[in-house]
This record gives structure tokens, sequence and C-alpha cells, in this order.
DNA sequence: GTTCCTTTAAACCAATTGGTTTAAACAAGA
DNA sequence: TCTTGTTTAAACCAATTGGTTTAAAGGAAC
């Protein structure tokens, strides 16, 4: 429990059924017999699938009368999305730069191409 | 390990030392022995999160001489933005239009307002 | 107040996970 | 070939996970 927030967030979304939850919410607000109603688990299974995506911030149970309804929380994507886009983001960087570098080698001959590019030298 | 592709994606990163390791991939190849440096855990250790991260596919160790480089695979990310995209987006266009049902409500007096709204009436 | 549904909690279980250590197979360089 | 460094494999361990069942507490409706 004392990992951080985007460990949770991924750790909650890697599950299927969990993820089906999300999917789910994402159309409509539920409650959590509906949720349950599909699988072949007991409803505490389900309830505590919905403490882990609570925990990890994706899922909201406001308050209210019994059946409270579970709500997608949206903002918890953005966390995983900004995390995820500056790493593609630089990835795909050094791939175009490696092709360059590869296309460069290529036609100089392939007489220098060893496997030592992986000392940056960008500036 | 029949697990589906998505969720051994989100497994992959729900792992901080995971994470960053691709953090450190994404500036620059590296080998195993340079991965596992800062670390205070073994060698081995470190091989077992690569091949986690390898069967997510978001890391590949092409052949060659011995000290293989590790690289990352930018393609894995897709994935995963794919997936997130798709329900943030829904997410956020209930959030608009519950906003402006509340909205409505709001200046329509509070006698009707009940919590039966996630019956999905739209086009 | 009782009864019924919803929610939370607890004890348990099998399987997985993130590590370890030990050992063996591979590849290169001297 | 011998030695050294790299990679993979195996056996083991403690902790976590995804389920179960059973039980109890909370709220609504009658």
């Amino acid at each position: 429990m004392p990992t951080d927030a985007l460990s949770r967030v991924f750790a909650a979304l890697a599950d299927p059924t969990r993820r089906d939850i999300v999917a789910r919410l994402a159309v409509a607000d539920a409650t959590v017999n509906q949720l349950a109603e599909p699988y072949r688990m007991s409803v505490q299974a389900v309830y505590k699938h919905l403490r882990v995506l609570e925990e990890a911030g994706l899922v909201s149970r406001p308050p209210g009368p019994q059946p409270r309804p579970v709500r997608l929380e949206a903002g918890a994507f953005d966390l995983l999305e900004e995390w995820i886009e500056r790493y593609r983001r630089r990835a795909e960087e050094r791939y175009r730069r490696l092709d360059r570098v590869l296309a460069a080698m290529d036609q100089a001959g392939e007489h220098a191409g060893e496997h030592d590019e992986h000392e940056e030298r960008q500036p």
C-alpha cells in the first residue's frame, strides 16, 4: 500500500476484469450489483476490485442513498498519459535519430559500424 | 503467462524499477550491467525485470556481440495510449454532459433531481 | 422493529511476484 | 585452451493478489 500513485494506477489496470469495469463505467455510472452481474465471481470480489480502482483514483463512490453509484474519475488517466507521452516521445525521437545514423552508415560503407552508439552525444 | 497483451503491458509498468528502466532506456540504449548498476539488487533480478518488459513488448534485445544492448520498443506504448484515450475521452464527454444536466437541474429547482441519470439515453 | 438489500470485514487459499543464492551454459579475449 | 564476463536457469522465500466463504454492520422500506 505504500506504493506510489503511478504504480497503483498501472497495477489497477493490469487486471482484465478491472479494465472491463472501467470500460463499462466510461459509458455510464453503475451500481456495484449492476457491475457484478455479468461476471461469474462473487459480489464481494467486485467490491475488492472496486477498492483497488478507488485507491488508484480511477473511480469514486460519491456518498448518497443506498445503492451508491460508481463513477469513473477521468483525472487519473492524465497521470498515465503524462508518463507514457514523456517516454514514448523520447523513444521515437531516438528512433528517428538512429534511422538517420543507420542511413548515413549505410551509404558510407559498413567498416566503421559498430555498436557503440549508446553513448549519447546529442546537445 | 496466458494473460492478454494489454494486461502484460500494464503489469510490466506497475513496478517502479521497471518504469525507471524504461525511463533510462528512453534516453539511451544500455547493457544489462549498466542498467543494474544504480540499483541495490542483484543483476539476476534485473534480468528478471527485463524479461517481464520483453514479454510485454516494451523492450527488445537485438542479438549481437556479447554485452547485448537493451532497446526500448516504442510500439507497445501505442497499445496503452489507444486504450487509455478511448475511455478517457468517453469519461470526459460524460462529465461535460453531466455538467449540463446538473446546471439545468440547478436552475429548474431541485425537486425532480434524483440519481437515476445513469440510464443512458444519448443518441 | 424487522426484514431485506448493500456494504465492509475477516479468515483462508492457491497462484503470482520480486527478490535471493547457487549453478550452469555461452561467448570472447588472452 | 583457459579464463573472464555475460546470460539463463533453478530452487527457494516472503509478500501480494484474486478469489472464496462466512459474518457482521448500515440503511431503507415496510
